[in-house]
DNA sequence: CAACCGTGTGACGATTCAGTGACAATTCCA
DNA sequence: TGGAATTGTCACTGAATCGTCACACGGTTG
C-alpha cells in the first residue's frame, strides 16, 4: 500500500518470495477497505499516500473492531523523529524508514508475525462481505442486523462458512454438524438448508448448492 | 546497564525524568542478580558488556522463571543486521541502535509498558450501565442499591460479566464457577441462572439464555 | 418428449430444551 | 446443636426446535 508502484511491487514480490500471501492497494480508501474485508494478519503501510496519509489510515483502522488488532508496519521517508512518534502513537508496531533493504522488511515482518502467533487463536469471527459470524458471541448479521437462529442452525452455517469455497457432502455435514455417527436421513440437511436460508435472506447468496454432491459456502 | 557511565547517566536521567523509578548495573553479572532481586518491570540492555555481552544476559534472564517475562529492549551500536536478528531471536522485545536520542527511548519504553500493562490488569470493577459488580468488595448494586446473593451466584454472575457477550456452555460455567471437574447436574446451572435472575430483577436483562447452548451476558 | 433423479417446499408429529416449583441434602452460623 | 440459608436434583410443562414425509419443481438423460 503505496504511492510508488515500483516500490509496491519490490514488496510484494519479496513477501511472495518468502511465502507470504500478499494484498496490495493503490491509495488510503482501498486500503481500508481491503483491511475490512479481508483483515489479513499484517499490514504495511506508506505514510506518504495521496488523498489519506498513512497516519489518518493507521488511526481509522485502529478504531474499528475487526481491524483493531492488525499489526501494523510504517513506511516512512523521513527519518525525523516527528514522523516517527506519529507512527508510534497512533498504535502502528513498527516502522521502516525508506531506503530499507527488503531483508530488514522481511525481519520486521517475521518479528511481528511471531509475535502474534504466540496469542494467535483460531478465528472468531468470520466476515464475508455484509455477513458476519462471531463464533464466540453465537451471533450472525447481515449489514450489521442481527439474525436470529437456532444452535443447528449456526453450526451449520458455521462449518460451511469454514469450509468456504469447498463443497460439503449431506453425510460430511451430518457428521460435522450432528457431530455423532448420526442415524438421521441425509435429506434432513436438506431441510436445515432451507431453514437457514429463509433466516439470511439475501446472505443466502453464499450458500450454493452443488447438484448431486452437497452444499457448497461461497465467498 | 551499559559499559560507558556517561551512557547510562544519561538513560537514567531521562528515564527518571520522565517518572520511572530506574536502577543501574555496570556488568553483566550485578545486571542479572538485580534482575532477579527486583524484577523490574522492563529491562534495557546494552549488546557491549565487559564479561557478559547483552546476548548472554539476555538468554539467561528468558530461561529463569522470574525473570522470563520481563520485557528487554536492547540497545546495540552496530547497525548490522545480524545483530537485530540476534538479539530478536534471543527474545528481546525492542531494541535501538546507537546513537539514538532519549525521546526515541521513551517512546520504546513507553509502548513496551503499555502493552504489557494492557494484557495485565484484571478489573476489579464491571460497570454496565446501573449494574455495578465489585469484585474485591464482593458486592453486586443496581442503580445503587446493593444486591445481596449467594457465593455461587456472585461467581456464576462474575464469570459470565467478564466475558460479557461471549456464549458460556453448561459445561464451561461448571468448570468456571463450580471449578472442580464437577459431577455436577448441568441442569443445575439452570436453576441457579433462575436464582441469579430473580434477585437482580430488572438487571437480568443482561443474562441471555441461547437455546441448545448456553448462556450470555449482553450489556 | 417423457421418464428420472435430485433438490426445494410445506406440513406435521416427535423430540428436546429451558423455566419452574418442590424437596431433600448440605453448609453455615449463632 | 439446631435452625436457617444455601445448594443440588428431580419431575413437570409449554414452547421451540427437529426430523421426516409427501409432493412439487426443474434440470438431465436417453
Amino acid at each position: 500500500m503505496d504511492d510508488e508502484p515500483e516500490a509496491v511491487e519490490l514488496v510484494e514480490f519479496n513477501l511472495k518470495q518468502a511465502g507470504y500471501a500478499v494484498t496490495t492497494a493503490a491509495d488510503g480508501a482501498e486500503a481500508l477497505k481491503k483491511a475490512r474485508s479481508q483483515t489479513p494478519d499484517l499490514i504495511i503501510l506508506d505514510v506518504m499516500l495521496p488523498e489519506m496519509d498513512g497516519f489518518e489510515i493507521c488511526k481509522t483502522l485502529r478504531l474499528e473492531i475487526t481491524t483493531a488488532k492488525i499489526p501494523v508496519i510504517m513506511l516512512t521517508a523521513k527519518a525525523a523523529e516527528i514522523d516517527r512518534v506519529l507512527g508510534l502513537e497512533l498504535g502502528a508496531d513498527d516502522y521502516l524508514t525508506k531506503p530499507f533493504s527488503p531483508r530488514e522488511l522481511l525481519l520486521r515482518v517475521k518479528k511481528i508475525l511471531s509475535r502474534y502467533q504466540i496469542e494467535e487463536k483460531p478465528k472468531e469471527q468470520l466476515r464475508f462481505g455484509d455477513l458476519l459470524i462471531d463464533l464466540p458471541r453465537h451471533i450472525v448479521s447481515w449489514k450489521n442486523k442481527p439474525i436470529d437462529m437456532t444452535a443447528t442452525e449456526f453450526k451449520l452455517l458455521t462449518v460451511l462458512a469454514q469450509r468456504s469455497g469447498r463443497v460439503q457432502s449431506r453425510d460430511q455435514l451430518l457428521r460435522d454438524v450432528w457431530e455423532y455417527d448420526s442415524v438421521i436421513d441425509t435429506r434432513t440437511v436438506d431441510t436445515h438448508m432451507r431453514r437457514l436460508r429463509e433466516k439470511i435472506g439475501a446472505a443466502s447468496k453464499h450458500l450454493d448448492t452443488v447438484r448431486g454432491v452437497g452444499y457448497r459456502f461461497v465467498e
